[in-house]
DNA sequence: CCAAAAGTGTTGACTTTACACCCATGC
DNA sequence: GCATGGGTGTAAAGTCAACACTTTTGG
Protein backbone atom coordinates (compact mmCIF):
# COMPACT_ATOMS: atom_id res chain seq x y z
CA UNK A 1 0.00 0.00 0.00
CA UNK A 2 1.61 3.18 -0.90
CA UNK A 3 2.13 5.96 1.50
CA UNK A 4 -0.63 8.13 -0.36
CA UNK A 5 -3.29 5.32 -0.20
CA UNK A 6 -2.54 4.55 3.38
CA UNK A 7 -2.65 7.82 4.69
CA UNK A 8 -6.02 8.56 3.09
CA UNK A 9 -7.73 5.27 4.55
CA UNK A 10 -6.39 5.87 8.30
CA UNK A 11 -7.42 9.56 7.71
CA UNK A 12 -11.30 8.60 6.40
CA UNK A 13 -11.55 6.37 10.14
CA UNK A 14 -10.41 9.02 12.03
CA UNK A 15 -7.32 7.42 12.62
CA UNK A 16 -3.45 8.50 12.30
CA UNK A 17 -0.61 6.59 13.60
CA UNK A 18 2.04 7.44 11.24
CA UNK A 19 5.38 7.24 12.23
CA UNK A 20 6.02 10.90 11.64
CA UNK A 21 3.23 13.85 12.73
CA UNK A 22 0.55 14.79 10.38
CA UNK A 23 0.53 18.52 9.53
CA UNK A 24 -2.39 20.39 9.62
CA UNK A 25 -3.47 24.16 9.10
CA UNK A 26 -6.20 25.53 10.73
CA UNK A 27 -7.32 29.33 10.33
CA UNK A 28 -8.71 32.07 12.69
CA UNK A 29 -10.60 34.11 10.86
CA UNK A 30 -11.33 37.42 12.34
CA UNK A 31 -14.30 40.04 11.15
CA UNK A 32 -16.28 42.92 13.05
CA UNK A 33 -20.37 41.50 12.53
CA UNK A 34 -22.81 44.02 14.10
CA UNK A 35 -20.33 46.08 15.79
CA UNK A 36 -18.70 42.81 17.39
CA UNK A 37 -15.45 41.12 16.62
CA UNK A 38 -15.93 38.08 15.66
CA UNK A 39 -14.18 34.68 14.65
CA UNK A 40 -15.51 32.19 11.86
CA UNK A 41 -15.84 28.56 13.03
CA UNK A 42 -17.55 25.31 11.41
CA UNK A 43 -19.75 23.14 13.46
CA UNK A 44 -18.44 19.05 13.21
CA UNK A 45 -20.17 16.88 12.05
CA UNK A 46 -18.11 14.05 12.78
CA UNK A 47 -16.02 12.12 15.75
CA UNK A 48 -14.54 12.97 17.41
CA UNK A 49 -15.97 16.38 18.70
CA UNK A 50 -19.01 16.16 17.04
CA UNK A 51 -21.53 19.04 17.11
CA UNK A 52 -18.76 21.08 18.76
CA UNK A 53 -17.02 24.04 17.31
CA UNK A 54 -14.21 24.25 15.36
CA UNK A 55 -11.58 26.54 13.24
CA UNK A 56 -11.52 26.09 9.38
CA UNK A 57 -8.75 23.99 8.41
CA UNK A 58 -7.68 20.81 6.66
CA UNK A 59 -4.67 18.17 6.17
CA UNK A 60 -1.81 19.98 4.91
CA UNK A 61 -1.38 19.37 0.79
CA UNK A 62 2.09 18.68 -0.05
CA UNK A 63 3.74 20.83 -3.03
CA UNK A 64 2.34 23.94 -1.69
CA UNK A 65 3.20 26.67 0.39
CA UNK A 66 1.50 27.64 3.74
CA UNK A 67 0.30 30.48 2.48
CA UNK A 68 -1.46 28.72 -0.91
CA UNK A 69 -2.84 25.58 1.98
CA UNK A 70 -4.36 29.23 3.53
CA UNK A 71 -5.88 30.23 0.41
CA UNK A 72 -7.27 26.81 -0.63
CA UNK A 73 -8.86 26.11 2.60
CA UNK A 74 -10.25 30.13 2.69
CA UNK A 75 -11.98 29.38 -0.56
CA UNK A 76 -13.46 25.91 0.22
CA UNK A 77 -15.05 27.57 3.70
CA UNK A 78 -15.49 30.52 2.44
CA UNK A 79 -15.59 31.50 -1.05
CA UNK A 80 -13.22 34.45 -0.32
CA UNK A 81 -10.10 34.77 -2.44
CA UNK A 82 -7.29 35.99 -0.23
CA UNK A 83 -5.51 37.64 -3.01
CA UNK A 84 -7.87 40.01 -3.50
CA UNK A 85 -7.99 43.25 -1.68
CA UNK A 86 -9.73 43.08 2.18
CA UNK A 87 -7.99 40.03 3.48
CA UNK A 88 -4.83 40.25 5.94
CA UNK A 89 -3.31 37.06 6.68
CA UNK A 90 -0.28 36.23 8.97
CA UNK A 91 1.15 33.28 10.47
CA UNK A 92 0.40 32.67 13.74
CA UNK A 93 1.98 29.51 15.49
CA UNK A 94 2.64 26.02 15.20
CA UNK A 95 0.70 23.75 18.01
CA UNK A 96 2.31 20.36 18.28
CA UNK A 97 1.50 18.52 21.79
CA UNK A 98 0.54 15.01 21.25
CA UNK A 99 -2.31 14.92 22.64
CA UNK A 100 -4.12 17.90 21.37
CA UNK A 101 -6.19 16.01 18.61
CA UNK A 102 -7.52 12.33 19.83
CA UNK A 103 -6.72 10.76 16.47
CA UNK A 104 -2.71 10.87 16.64
CA UNK A 105 -0.29 13.22 16.40
CA UNK A 106 -1.29 16.34 14.39
CA UNK A 107 1.04 19.37 14.06
CA UNK A 108 -1.14 22.31 12.96
CA UNK A 109 0.42 25.41 11.38
CA UNK A 110 -1.87 28.10 12.32
CA UNK A 111 -2.90 31.20 10.08
CA UNK A 112 -5.38 34.28 11.28
CA UNK A 113 -6.76 36.23 9.39
CA UNK A 114 -9.06 39.37 9.53
CA UNK A 115 -11.66 40.01 6.74
CA UNK A 116 -13.91 42.75 5.49
CA UNK A 117 -17.32 41.52 6.61
CA UNK A 118 -19.02 43.07 3.16
CA UNK A 119 -16.71 40.48 1.41
CA UNK A 120 -17.83 37.47 3.63
CA UNK A 121 -21.41 38.06 3.78
CA UNK A 122 -21.35 38.48 -0.11
CA UNK A 123 -19.72 34.90 -0.82
CA UNK A 124 -19.92 32.59 2.23
CA UNK A 125 -22.46 30.50 3.04
CA UNK A 126 -23.93 31.55 6.05
CA UNK A 127 -25.58 28.04 6.16
CA UNK A 128 -22.51 26.01 6.67
CA UNK A 129 -20.55 28.99 9.27
CA UNK A 130 -20.91 30.69 11.95
CA UNK A 131 -19.72 34.04 12.88
CA UNK A 132 -19.45 34.15 16.72
CA UNK A 133 -18.44 37.32 19.02
CA UNK A 134 -15.27 36.34 20.35
CA UNK A 135 -16.49 37.51 23.56
CA UNK A 136 -19.29 35.14 23.54
CA UNK A 137 -17.06 32.30 23.09
CA UNK A 138 -17.25 30.99 26.33
CA UNK A 139 -20.64 30.00 26.16
CA UNK A 140 -19.94 27.54 23.19
CA UNK A 141 -18.08 24.00 23.70
CA UNK A 142 -14.58 24.60 20.66
CA UNK A 143 -12.97 21.46 19.15
CA UNK A 144 -9.68 20.10 20.43
CA UNK A 145 -7.21 23.00 21.63
CA UNK A 146 -9.11 25.75 19.21
CA UNK A 147 -9.98 27.36 22.06
CA UNK A 148 -6.52 28.94 23.31
CA UNK A 149 -5.68 28.98 19.60
CA UNK A 150 -8.07 31.79 18.87
CA UNK A 151 -7.15 33.04 22.07
CA UNK A 152 -3.84 33.81 21.15
CA UNK A 153 -4.59 34.84 17.87
CA UNK A 154 -7.30 37.48 19.33
CA UNK A 155 -3.82 38.97 21.26
CA UNK A 156 -1.67 39.11 18.53
CA UNK A 157 -4.20 40.87 16.61
CA UNK A 158 -4.76 43.31 18.88
CA UNK A 159 -0.84 44.07 18.77
CA UNK A 160 -0.94 44.15 15.13
CA UNK A 161 -3.50 46.44 15.21
CA UNK A 162 -1.88 49.20 17.17
CA UNK A 163 1.45 49.07 15.24
CA UNK A 164 0.25 48.53 11.85
CA UNK A 165 -2.48 49.51 9.39
CA UNK A 166 -3.95 46.16 9.66
CA UNK A 167 -7.43 47.80 10.38
CA UNK A 168 -7.80 48.85 6.71
CA UNK A 169 -8.10 45.38 5.44
CA UNK A 170 -11.40 45.45 7.42
CA UNK A 171 -12.89 48.84 6.27
CA UNK A 172 -13.60 50.44 2.51
CA UNK A 173 -11.44 52.21 0.94
CA UNK A 174 -12.58 55.14 1.95
CA UNK A 175 -13.65 55.58 6.00
CA UNK A 176 -14.81 58.37 8.42
CA UNK A 177 -12.41 58.55 11.87
CA UNK A 178 -15.17 57.56 13.50
CA UNK A 179 -15.31 54.07 11.16
CA UNK A 180 -11.39 53.51 11.96
CA UNK A 181 -11.87 54.52 16.17
CA UNK A 182 -15.07 52.26 16.10
CA UNK A 183 -12.65 49.85 14.77
CA UNK A 184 -9.75 49.74 17.07
CA UNK A 185 -12.64 49.80 19.77
CA UNK A 186 -13.93 46.69 19.32
CA UNK A 187 -10.96 44.77 18.06
CA UNK A 188 -9.41 45.90 21.62
CA UNK A 189 -12.33 46.27 24.10
CA UNK A 190 -11.29 49.51 25.37
CA UNK A 191 -12.53 52.87 24.65
CA UNK A 192 -10.20 55.55 22.95
CA UNK A 193 -10.96 59.29 23.45
CA UNK A 194 -12.12 60.63 20.18
CA UNK A 195 -9.56 63.68 20.20
CA UNK A 196 -6.44 61.77 20.65
CA UNK A 197 -7.32 59.46 18.50
CA UNK A 198 -7.31 60.96 15.83
CA UNK A 199 -4.16 63.53 16.68
CA UNK A 200 -2.27 59.94 17.07
CA UNK A 201 -3.70 58.59 13.82
CA UNK A 202 -3.26 61.58 11.91
CA UNK A 203 0.30 62.11 13.35
CA UNK A 204 1.54 58.53 12.05
CA UNK A 205 1.04 59.76 8.32
CA UNK A 206 -1.06 56.45 7.23
CA UNK A 207 -4.36 58.24 6.14
CA UNK A 208 -5.20 60.75 4.16
CA UNK A 209 -8.13 63.09 3.61
CA UNK A 210 -9.81 62.56 -0.07
CA UNK A 211 -11.73 65.79 0.45
CA UNK A 212 -14.94 64.01 0.10
CA UNK A 213 -17.28 63.54 2.40
CA UNK A 214 -19.96 61.46 3.62
CA UNK A 215 -23.54 62.52 2.67
CA UNK A 216 -25.61 59.37 3.27
CA UNK A 217 -25.90 59.46 6.90
CA UNK A 218 -28.82 61.88 8.59
CA UNK A 219 -26.14 63.89 10.75
CA UNK A 220 -23.06 66.03 9.63
CA UNK A 221 -21.41 64.52 7.62
CA UNK A 222 -18.00 63.15 7.77
CA UNK A 223 -14.41 64.02 5.87
CA UNK A 224 -13.80 60.61 4.62
CA UNK A 225 -9.88 59.63 4.59
CA UNK A 226 -7.93 56.50 2.91
CA UNK A 227 -4.93 54.66 4.08
CA UNK A 228 -1.83 56.06 2.10
CA UNK A 229 0.10 53.51 0.66
CA UNK A 230 3.04 53.74 2.02
CA UNK A 231 3.57 50.70 3.97
CA UNK A 232 4.54 51.32 8.14
CA UNK A 233 4.62 47.91 9.08
CA UNK A 234 7.38 47.76 11.67
CA UNK A 235 7.73 43.74 11.87
CA UNK A 236 8.80 41.22 8.93
CA UNK A 237 5.38 39.63 8.65
CA UNK A 238 5.62 37.13 5.44
CA UNK A 239 8.34 35.04 4.44
CA UNK A 240 8.24 31.88 3.61
CA UNK B 1 6.09 -1.76 3.38
CA UNK B 2 4.91 0.17 6.78
CA UNK B 3 5.08 3.77 6.18
CA UNK B 4 7.18 3.60 9.05
CA UNK B 5 9.29 2.03 7.08
CA UNK B 6 8.75 3.39 3.89
CA UNK B 7 9.65 6.70 5.07
CA UNK B 8 13.31 5.86 6.89
CA UNK B 9 14.33 4.44 3.45
CA UNK B 10 13.33 7.37 1.49
CA UNK B 11 15.10 9.63 4.39
CA UNK B 12 18.24 7.54 4.28
CA UNK B 13 18.25 8.14 0.34
CA UNK B 14 17.75 11.81 0.30
CA UNK B 15 14.51 11.45 -1.13
CA UNK B 16 11.02 12.49 0.14
CA UNK B 17 8.25 12.21 -2.20
CA UNK B 18 5.31 11.24 0.51
CA UNK B 19 1.94 12.78 -0.72
CA UNK B 20 2.11 14.75 2.99
CA UNK B 21 4.89 17.22 3.48
CA UNK B 22 7.67 15.87 6.50
CA UNK B 23 7.83 17.92 9.13
CA UNK B 24 11.04 19.19 10.40
CA UNK B 25 12.80 21.48 13.38
CA UNK B 26 15.41 23.91 12.82
CA UNK B 27 16.98 25.66 15.56
CA UNK B 28 18.50 29.52 15.22
CA UNK B 29 20.85 29.44 18.70
CA UNK B 30 22.34 32.30 19.17
CA UNK B 31 24.93 33.01 22.10
CA UNK B 32 27.61 36.26 22.89
CA UNK B 33 31.11 34.86 22.12
CA UNK B 34 34.13 36.70 22.14
CA UNK B 35 31.95 39.89 22.81
CA UNK B 36 29.96 38.95 19.30
CA UNK B 37 26.64 38.34 18.84
CA UNK B 38 26.97 34.60 17.42
CA UNK B 39 24.81 31.91 16.07
CA UNK B 40 25.62 28.37 16.18
CA UNK B 41 25.80 26.42 12.99
CA UNK B 42 26.81 22.52 12.13
CA UNK B 43 28.35 21.72 8.87
CA UNK B 44 26.78 19.64 6.24
CA UNK B 45 28.51 16.39 5.29
CA UNK B 46 26.18 14.52 2.67
CA UNK B 47 24.34 16.20 -0.21
CA UNK B 48 22.59 18.33 -0.63
CA UNK B 49 24.46 21.20 -0.18
CA UNK B 50 27.39 18.99 1.43
CA UNK B 51 30.46 21.60 2.91
CA UNK B 52 27.37 24.19 3.68
CA UNK B 53 26.72 25.37 6.97
CA UNK B 54 23.13 24.70 7.95
CA UNK B 55 21.43 25.17 11.19
CA UNK B 56 21.40 22.15 13.85
CA UNK B 57 17.71 20.30 13.13
CA UNK B 58 15.90 17.16 12.47
CA UNK B 59 13.13 15.20 11.14
CA UNK B 60 10.24 15.97 13.72
CA UNK B 61 9.65 12.78 15.56
CA UNK B 62 6.14 11.65 16.49
CA UNK B 63 4.82 11.05 20.19
CA UNK B 64 6.71 14.04 21.34
CA UNK B 65 5.73 17.60 21.30
CA UNK B 66 7.52 20.29 19.28
CA UNK B 67 9.37 21.37 22.55
CA UNK B 68 10.60 17.72 23.10
CA UNK B 69 11.82 17.66 19.32
CA UNK B 70 13.97 21.36 20.38
CA UNK B 71 15.15 20.02 23.08
CA UNK B 72 16.63 16.42 21.59
CA UNK B 73 18.00 18.01 18.95
CA UNK B 74 19.50 20.69 21.58
CA UNK B 75 21.09 18.05 23.30
CA UNK B 76 22.36 16.19 20.36
CA UNK B 77 24.38 18.99 18.68
CA UNK B 78 25.61 20.85 21.95
CA UNK B 79 24.76 17.94 25.04
CA UNK B 80 23.22 21.05 26.55
CA UNK B 81 19.93 20.32 28.67
CA UNK B 82 17.50 23.10 27.19
CA UNK B 83 15.27 23.06 30.84
CA UNK B 84 18.48 23.73 32.83
CA UNK B 85 18.75 27.71 33.35
CA UNK B 86 20.46 29.87 31.09
CA UNK B 87 18.48 28.74 28.07
CA UNK B 88 15.77 31.11 26.40
CA UNK B 89 14.45 29.08 23.61
CA UNK B 90 10.93 30.51 21.60
CA UNK B 91 9.12 29.40 18.10
CA UNK B 92 10.00 31.78 15.46
CA UNK B 93 7.69 31.02 12.19
CA UNK B 94 7.25 27.82 10.25
CA UNK B 95 8.62 27.61 6.52
CA UNK B 96 6.68 25.62 3.85
CA UNK B 97 7.63 26.73 0.47
CA UNK B 98 7.54 23.46 -1.33
CA UNK B 99 10.87 24.46 -3.03
CA UNK B 100 13.09 25.15 -0.22
CA UNK B 101 14.62 21.45 0.59
CA UNK B 102 15.49 19.71 -3.06
CA UNK B 103 14.81 16.55 -1.15
CA UNK B 104 10.96 17.21 -1.29
CA UNK B 105 8.24 19.09 0.66
CA UNK B 106 9.79 19.73 3.89
CA UNK B 107 7.84 21.64 6.16
CA UNK B 108 10.44 23.03 9.15
CA UNK B 109 9.11 24.47 12.65
CA UNK B 110 11.42 27.06 13.50
CA UNK B 111 12.79 27.49 17.22
CA UNK B 112 15.47 30.20 18.48
CA UNK B 113 17.29 30.13 21.40
CA UNK B 114 19.61 32.34 23.30
CA UNK B 115 22.18 30.35 25.49
CA UNK B 116 24.61 31.53 27.95
CA UNK B 117 28.63 31.01 26.57
CA UNK B 118 30.00 28.88 29.34
CA UNK B 119 26.82 26.69 29.18
CA UNK B 120 27.96 26.38 25.41
CA UNK B 121 31.63 26.08 26.03
CA UNK B 122 30.96 23.74 28.76
CA UNK B 123 29.42 21.15 26.57
CA UNK B 124 29.39 21.52 22.98
CA UNK B 125 31.68 19.63 21.35
CA UNK B 126 33.38 22.94 19.22
CA UNK B 127 35.03 20.32 16.81
CA UNK B 128 31.45 19.64 15.70
CA UNK B 129 29.53 23.22 15.41
CA UNK B 130 30.80 26.59 14.72
CA UNK B 131 30.01 29.62 16.47
CA UNK B 132 30.00 32.26 13.52
CA UNK B 133 29.17 36.08 14.35
CA UNK B 134 25.85 36.77 12.84
CA UNK B 135 28.04 40.15 11.52
CA UNK B 136 30.04 37.91 9.81
CA UNK B 137 27.67 34.94 7.74
CA UNK B 138 27.63 37.01 4.28
CA UNK B 139 31.06 35.58 4.33
CA UNK B 140 29.48 32.17 4.72
CA UNK B 141 27.75 29.89 2.18
CA UNK B 142 24.56 28.88 3.89
CA UNK B 143 22.39 25.67 2.86
CA UNK B 144 18.70 25.91 1.91
CA UNK B 145 16.69 28.83 3.38
CA UNK B 146 18.87 29.09 6.35
CA UNK B 147 20.01 32.86 5.88
CA UNK B 148 16.65 34.18 5.60
CA UNK B 149 15.37 31.71 8.52
CA UNK B 150 18.40 33.40 10.53
CA UNK B 151 18.13 37.00 9.89
CA UNK B 152 14.14 36.74 10.67
CA UNK B 153 15.61 35.24 14.42
CA UNK B 154 17.94 37.99 14.65
CA UNK B 155 15.13 40.17 14.23
CA UNK B 156 13.02 39.18 16.98
CA UNK B 157 15.46 38.49 19.49
CA UNK B 158 16.20 41.94 18.99
CA UNK B 159 12.60 42.94 19.98
CA UNK B 160 12.72 40.69 22.64
CA UNK B 161 15.35 41.72 24.36
CA UNK B 162 14.19 45.34 24.10
CA UNK B 163 10.89 44.46 26.05
CA UNK B 164 11.78 41.54 28.42
CA UNK B 165 14.49 39.93 30.90
CA UNK B 166 15.78 37.52 27.96
CA UNK B 167 19.30 38.93 28.53
CA UNK B 168 19.43 36.86 32.01
CA UNK B 169 19.77 33.29 30.18
CA UNK B 170 23.10 34.59 28.45
CA UNK B 171 24.91 36.37 32.01
CA UNK B 172 25.57 34.82 34.72
CA UNK B 173 23.46 34.55 38.15
CA UNK B 174 25.43 37.91 38.91
CA UNK B 175 26.43 40.32 36.63
CA UNK B 176 27.26 44.22 36.88
CA UNK B 177 25.78 47.27 34.96
CA UNK B 178 28.28 47.64 31.98
CA UNK B 179 28.00 43.72 31.19
CA UNK B 180 23.76 43.79 31.11
CA UNK B 181 24.52 46.97 28.85
CA UNK B 182 27.29 44.98 26.53
CA UNK B 183 24.97 42.06 25.73
CA UNK B 184 22.40 45.03 24.49
CA UNK B 185 24.71 46.63 22.03
CA UNK B 186 26.06 43.22 21.38
CA UNK B 187 22.46 42.32 20.38
CA UNK B 188 20.90 45.27 19.05
CA UNK B 189 24.26 46.90 17.68
CA UNK B 190 23.75 50.23 18.49
CA UNK B 191 25.45 52.02 21.59
CA UNK B 192 23.81 52.68 24.70
CA UNK B 193 23.88 56.21 26.93
CA UNK B 194 25.41 54.75 30.31
CA UNK B 195 23.44 56.69 32.03
CA UNK B 196 20.23 56.34 30.58
CA UNK B 197 20.63 53.06 30.36
CA UNK B 198 21.00 52.50 34.43
CA UNK B 199 18.30 54.65 34.52
CA UNK B 200 16.11 52.54 32.45
CA UNK B 201 17.03 49.24 33.63
CA UNK B 202 16.50 50.12 37.27
CA UNK B 203 13.51 51.69 36.90
CA UNK B 204 12.23 48.63 35.04
CA UNK B 205 12.30 46.91 38.28
CA UNK B 206 13.91 43.63 37.00
CA UNK B 207 17.07 43.59 38.38
CA UNK B 208 18.61 44.32 41.89
CA UNK B 209 22.01 44.95 44.17
CA UNK B 210 23.14 42.19 45.22
CA UNK B 211 25.33 44.45 47.64
CA UNK B 212 28.46 42.31 46.38
CA UNK B 213 31.11 43.95 43.85
CA UNK B 214 33.13 41.78 41.73
CA UNK B 215 36.96 42.81 42.66
CA UNK B 216 38.25 40.20 40.41
CA UNK B 217 39.33 42.75 37.87
CA UNK B 218 41.86 45.32 37.88
CA UNK B 219 39.61 48.47 38.00
CA UNK B 220 36.98 49.68 40.35
CA UNK B 221 34.77 46.84 41.82
CA UNK B 222 31.33 47.07 40.07
CA UNK B 223 28.23 46.54 41.82
CA UNK B 224 26.39 43.14 41.03
CA UNK B 225 23.11 42.48 40.02
CA UNK B 226 20.65 39.79 39.71
CA UNK B 227 17.25 39.41 38.19
CA UNK B 228 13.91 39.79 40.31
CA UNK B 229 12.21 36.88 39.99
CA UNK B 230 9.05 38.70 38.55
CA UNK B 231 8.31 38.09 35.04
CA UNK B 232 8.28 41.06 32.61
CA UNK B 233 7.22 38.89 30.50
CA UNK B 234 4.86 41.21 27.84
CA UNK B 235 3.61 38.58 24.88
CA UNK B 236 2.31 35.05 25.78
CA UNK B 237 5.03 33.21 24.25
CA UNK B 238 5.33 29.51 24.88
CA UNK B 239 1.38 27.46 24.59
CA UNK B 240 2.21 24.47 22.97
C1' DC C 1 -35.17 73.98 17.05
C1' DC C 2 -33.67 69.58 18.50
C1' DA C 3 -31.13 65.26 18.26
C1' DA C 4 -26.99 63.15 16.88
C1' DA C 5 -22.54 62.57 15.31
C1' DA C 6 -18.42 65.48 13.66
C1' DG C 7 -14.92 68.18 14.79
C1' DT C 8 -11.41 70.82 17.54
C1' DG C 9 -6.73 72.59 21.76
C1' DT C 10 -4.60 73.02 26.00
C1' DT C 11 -2.45 71.59 30.07
C1' DG C 12 0.15 68.62 33.34
C1' DA C 13 2.49 64.32 33.96
C1' DC C 14 5.63 61.49 32.35
C1' DT C 15 9.29 59.62 29.37
C1' DT C 16 13.25 60.07 26.57
C1' DT C 17 17.49 61.97 25.16
C1' DA C 18 21.70 64.48 25.33
C1' DC C 19 25.56 65.49 27.76
C1' DA C 20 30.62 65.66 31.30
C1' DC C 21 32.83 64.90 35.28
C1' DC C 22 34.57 62.51 39.64
C1' DC C 23 35.60 57.84 41.90
C1' DA C 24 37.91 53.53 43.22
C1' DT C 25 41.18 50.42 42.14
C1' DG C 26 45.69 47.84 40.49
C1' DC C 27 49.83 48.52 38.74
C1' DG D 1 50.26 58.98 39.92
C1' DC D 2 48.06 57.30 35.99
C1' DA D 3 45.18 54.38 33.29
C1' DT D 4 40.87 52.12 33.31
C1' DG D 5 36.29 51.16 33.75
C1' DG D 6 32.54 52.43 37.52
C1' DG D 7 29.41 55.56 38.84
C1' DT D 8 26.36 59.83 39.02
C1' DG D 9 22.27 64.40 37.70
C1' DT D 10 19.98 67.82 35.12
C1' DA D 11 17.59 70.22 31.61
C1' DA D 12 15.11 70.34 27.18
C1' DA D 13 12.15 67.95 24.00
C1' DG D 14 8.76 64.98 23.07
C1' DT D 15 4.93 61.96 24.08
C1' DC D 16 0.67 60.65 26.45
C1' DA D 17 -3.68 61.31 28.96
C1' DA D 18 -7.38 63.91 30.51
C1' DC D 19 -10.87 66.87 29.59
C1' DA D 20 -15.81 70.04 27.18
C1' DC D 21 -17.67 72.70 23.94
C1' DT D 22 -19.05 74.19 19.07
C1' DT D 23 -20.50 72.79 14.32
C1' DT D 24 -23.22 70.69 10.79
C1' DT D 25 -26.74 68.30 9.20
C1' DG D 26 -31.76 65.99 8.67
C1' DG D 27 -36.04 65.81 10.31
Amino acid sequence: MSISNEFKERYSNGIFNLSIPVLALDLVIFTIYQNEFCVLLVERTREPEAGKLMLPGGIMKSGHSLEANFDDILKRRTNIDANEAGVYKEQLYSFGEPGRDPRGHIVTVTYYAFVAKDRLLKTADLAKVRIIPVSKLPEFELAFDHARIIAYAKERMGYKLEYTDVAKNILSERFSLSELQHVYETVLSRPFDKRNFRKKILSLGIIRETGVTDKSGSKRPAMLYEFSNRKRELRIVEIA
